[in-house]
DNA sequence: GCATATTTGTCCGTATGTATA
DNA sequence: CTATACATACGGACAAATATG
């Protein structure tokens, strides 16, 4: 009877031991999904009631799903309203970025001796290379968050790793107010590779300061983009 | 009609701007409260039937509570099986003190030119010699808390204030597990108080390097505490 | 290993309150 | 100010999974 979601399996974040999920669950999936891809792009009202009948849900499975995409930030709810499709604020960039200076140059700093572990790294960097010769710059900026957040993994720390996926899910909101995706993404990838090599050298102060120098240079890039236009609260659409 | 719940007012995490909150917020708030007393230990099994029949709401008004908490990584739930409140492993706590150390550190570095506001981390260190004086080693483990929680903000960034308040409540959590709170906290309010005047002359640097010491000692007897107890998936009640 | 009772997962209908055109 | 649309919350129902004897 469960229409669209019956066995829409997605990435599913939180799981029984089994790999089984609650409806709710897969309805978050391929709700977060949709978010990402600029579906339900920021500012936009999600209807309780339009959204569970074309999934073929409850409403009150669908609030359930709600709750959680609201706790990562990607929703906001607003009491006796409605939930909306986040649209970060200038101040949200600029804490988000404050965030990734901590967790990546954190996970750098708790390295212990090389050599390192950069496999995952460098498939990103690859993932990356072959976004930009099919001049896929979402993919692009896939790739890109990918290889962030096997930085950060290389610290061990699930919670750490968590904090680091919403932060980037949440950010990846904010570059949909920039128009050229190529601009936003494009320059970096030439760094993640030389971030890898330092790595791979085993130089973690040269890493850092690469890695330093990039998060500042975005979070700039981006929050010149933003602009004045602000604000999480505006209720008009895109 | 919804009987306890009415103007439970509590601490409210995430409420309107206008300072109301849905009955599934206040509910939230009421068991965190409850969870953090100890009214519910830790792997106690939370009924829908019963606590939704004794707080007066409906099962799936309850339900939105409980996601919000297994969120917050209070309550664990168990596809089919229910909630339960979270008994943290030995490696949850590893990895909460590894958080904290990445938090708290990088809060003190973030520190701009001093002087610094010390006026909150001194209340919370007066609230824990009031709790010493009347022995009250639960209140005294909620000034530390409160102490650490005031370290964070001095960085001014809202997400890793979030970040700190939940791990801090999922610690808490880990403390039922051990008998004597006061050898627990105790030791620690004085060290709380070196920090303060450390920051208050303005040395971040031997301010965290006390801070290191708090942590990987607090850390080493909290784990020596668990010793092989461990494993969240217990189901055995305390 | 089976039959039963309990509890969760999910859905539906509906009444009430709130926001907004 | 009214009307409408929508979110909030409730209660009942039933299937499915789990726990229990």
């Amino acid at each position: 009877m469960a229409g669209f979601v019956d066995q829409a399996g997605e990435q599913a974040a939180d799981r029984d031991p089994l790999g089984r999920s609650s409806i709710a669950e897969r309805v978050a999936d391929l709700l977060r999904t949709r978010i990402g891809e600029g579906f339900y792009p920021p500012g936009e009202r999600m209807r309780e009631d339009g959204i569970s009948r074309e999934l073929g849900i409850s409403r009150n499975t669908l609030r359930e799903a709600f709750r959680l995409l609201t706790h990562e930030r990607l929703l906001a709810h607003e009491l006796n309203r409605g939930v909306f499709v986040r649209r970060p604020s200038a101040a949200d960039v600029a804490d988000i970025y404050r965030v990734r200076r901590m967790v990546e140059c954190a996970a750098l700093r708790a390295l212990g001796e090389p050599p390192y572990d950069v496999a995952g790294l460098e498939g990103a960097v690859v993932d990356g290379e072959r976004a930009v010769a099919r001049e896929d710059w979402n993919a692009l900026g896939a790739a890109n968050f990918h290889f962030h957040r096997e930085l950060v993994a290389l610290a061990g720390s699930p919670r750490t790793n968590q904090t680091m996926r919403t932060v980037l899910a949440e950010l990846r909101l904010a570059f949909y107010a920039h128009s050229d995706l190529r601009a936003l993404h494009a320059p970096y990838l030439g760094r993640n590779r030389e971030l890898t090599q330092a790595l791979a050298r085993g130089e973690t102060a040269e890493a850092e300061r690469l890695l330093v120098e990039y998060l500042d240079d975005s979070s700039a890039q981006l929050t010149a983009a933003l602009g004045e236009l602000g604000g999480t609260e505006e209720k008009e659409p895109a």
